[in-house]
DNA sequence: GATATATTCACCCTAAAGTATGAATATGTC
DNA sequence: GACATATTCATACTTTAGGGTGAATATATC
């Protein structure tokens, strides 16, 4: 799967306010399916879609323990996802620079 | 809207390749929608919507004059979501911090 | 074995994304 | 006015997201 494809994922999975709050809660440790879905009005079915679109982003890993499945976070797909960003970011910026350094000179 | 609505919009326009590379392309300045279908094979049609969904999110203005609409970067909408993927990186990155510490004084 | 718990699978539905085509609108040029 | 250019509007189609319900699976407990 090519950079751009995991970047869509990523981008998506954080594009809803439940994964994201999801995402928050990780930050606390491993919880279950259960435990994540507690503060959602969501079934948990919904609440295990949205974890399979983490899973697909790699935000999440999984560990199986006998019926119970512990979620954890996934720092390498937020690094690349902060890192396209950024990059854009300074991209932009560095054009702006450009420009007052133009303007500078005319003046 | 709220700050997760505005983040919604925001993420979702960025899990594109085609809005990613037209954002990339502002980098370089002001662009008419013409100019930002060229090196694309999808039809200028798509690529207008695709800009409406750049522009839902603040991710680029409009300013039109005469036929021709030229489209800009917007920083705000990616500073704040840089910022949000920031904080859920150092949120996850304090936890473990704390973690090794409660490690260490154990060792 | 019987029952309860944790999670997913299999569908169904609705809304929206993403693409396309053709018409409409607005503006520029001759 | 006639014609070309730039962009959007209207519509249609396919795919996917996001939610639901009920059945199935796997595991734990009695």
């Amino acid at each position: 799967m090519s950079a751009a494809d995991r970047l869509d994922h990523t981008m998506l999975a954080l594009a809803d306010p439940t994964r994201r709050a999801i995402l928050s809660r990780l930050a606390k440790g491993e919880a279950r399916v259960t435990d994540l879905a507690a503060p959602f009005e969501i079934s948990l079915n919904s609440v295990s879609k949205h974890i399979r679109i983490l899973e697909r982003a790699h935000l999440v890993t999984r560990r199986r323990l006998g019926r119970e499945h512990f979620l954890s976070r996934n720092a390498r797909a937020l690094d690349e996802a902060a890192a396209w960003i950024d990059g854009l970011r300074h991209h932009w910026n560095q054009r702006l620079d450009r420009l007052e350094r133009a303007l500078e000179r005319r003046s």
